[in-house]
DNA sequence: GTCCAGGTCGCGC
DNA sequence: GCGCGACATGGA
């Protein structure tokens, strides 16, 4: 059965750029169309039915966002809502950019491109995800973070039932059901296992609460004290996660960072992460969201990688 | 074969 | 608080 849901915008938005804007789109069971332009993904509802989903926007400044879901059965309110919150949570309709835009419009030049409706980061409809994905990111290539997405969802996700080579992200749960020593022998994560593995048998457990990282209450700080408790997620995943959670005023230092600020700032002079990093103070809450996009423009978007 | 990747941990000072 | 080696895995 299909059932189309039709989400508005609501607000100035550029649903391309947010599926170009980084390369959440292609980490199963994310899976862009060949254009980059609308992207399907299986996901497994609250009540254990499990769905795929078309998700793709119509013209327009504020267009309408269309999901086409298909699923066994007809679809209840409560699913429709449901279904409606994690794409509305992924495609990131309840922020409002604004604020940056007006600080772009202010600096202009360069930054003049970052109109109304750009420079929206995907992220994926639940935290427990988004951090796993973060994890299997350090220190290793972009093409292994997907590799090792791709094992997790193949050996751990619900299968949408017409297609059982069609998977979801695996839940805490599905993943803490087996031993640590059989996680490690399906899937090849390297010394992240274990992060992740311990990770999902304490929300498993009900020892971690992954509603602490979206407390909208707390501060920033706060957070990321919170997301540096989890062992595997130092200083660069914690900023990761904070941009993904919609809090941009950390920056997360690594070799993209590096290697963007010493070709766009250091040609001349020794690298020093101290002066590298107050580049990005005047932004404020902003900073992340200048660098990104900066580091896009100057690598003229590259899509696929980053 | 060798190096190292969108780093982090645990140790020793 | 800072420096440093170890860490799994596979691609370059």
């Amino acid at each position: 059965m299909q059932t189309e849901i039709v989400i508005p915008a609501g607000k100035p938005y550029d649903f391309i750029s947010t599926l170009r804007s980084h390369g959440w789109v292609s980490l199963l069971p994310n899976t862009p169309d060949e254009n980059l332009s609308a992207f399907s993904r299986v996901e497994r509802l609250s009540s254990g039915l499990v769905a795929s989903l078309e998700v793709s926007a119509g013209p327009g400044k504020e267009p309408r966002i269309f999901i086409n879901a298909r699923i066994r059965k007809r679809l209840s309110k409560n699913e429709i809502s449901e279904i409606t919150k994690r794409v509305s949570y992924m495609l990131r309709l309840d922020e409002n950019l604004q604020p940056f835009y007006a600080i772009c419009k202010k600096r202009g030049g360069p930054w003049i491109r970052f109109s109304a409706g750009s420079g929206y980061l995907l992220r994926s409809p639940a935290v427990f995800e988004d951090l796993v994905k973060v994890i299997c990111t350090i220190n290793i290539q972009w093409g292994g973070t997907k590799r090792m997405v791709r094992e997790l969802v193949e050996a751990f996700g619900s299968p949408f039932p017409p297609d059982a080579s069609l998977r979801a992200f695996p839940t805490p749960k599905e993943i803490a059901a087996v031993s640590e020593k059989e996680f490690n022998r399906r899937v090849k994560l390297g010394y992240r296992s274990g992060y992740v593995y311990e990770l999902s048998s304490r929300i498993a457990r009900g020892e971690l609460d992954i509603g602490v990282f979206m407390e909208q209450a707390a501060s920033t700080e706060e957070i990321k004290k919170r997301l540096l408790a989890v062992k595997g997620v130092g200083k660069y995943a914690a900023a990761s996660m904070l941009m993904l959670l919609g809090r941009y005023d950390q920056i997360p230092v690594d070799t993209v960072f590096r290697a963007f600020m010493k070709a766009k700032y250091f040609q001349n002079e020794d690298y020093d992460e101290g002066k590298a990093l107050s580049k990005y103070d005047e932004w404020g809450k902003w900073k992340y969201l200048a660098y990104w996009n900066e580091m896009l423009t100057h690598y003229s978007q590259k899509v696929e990688k980053l």
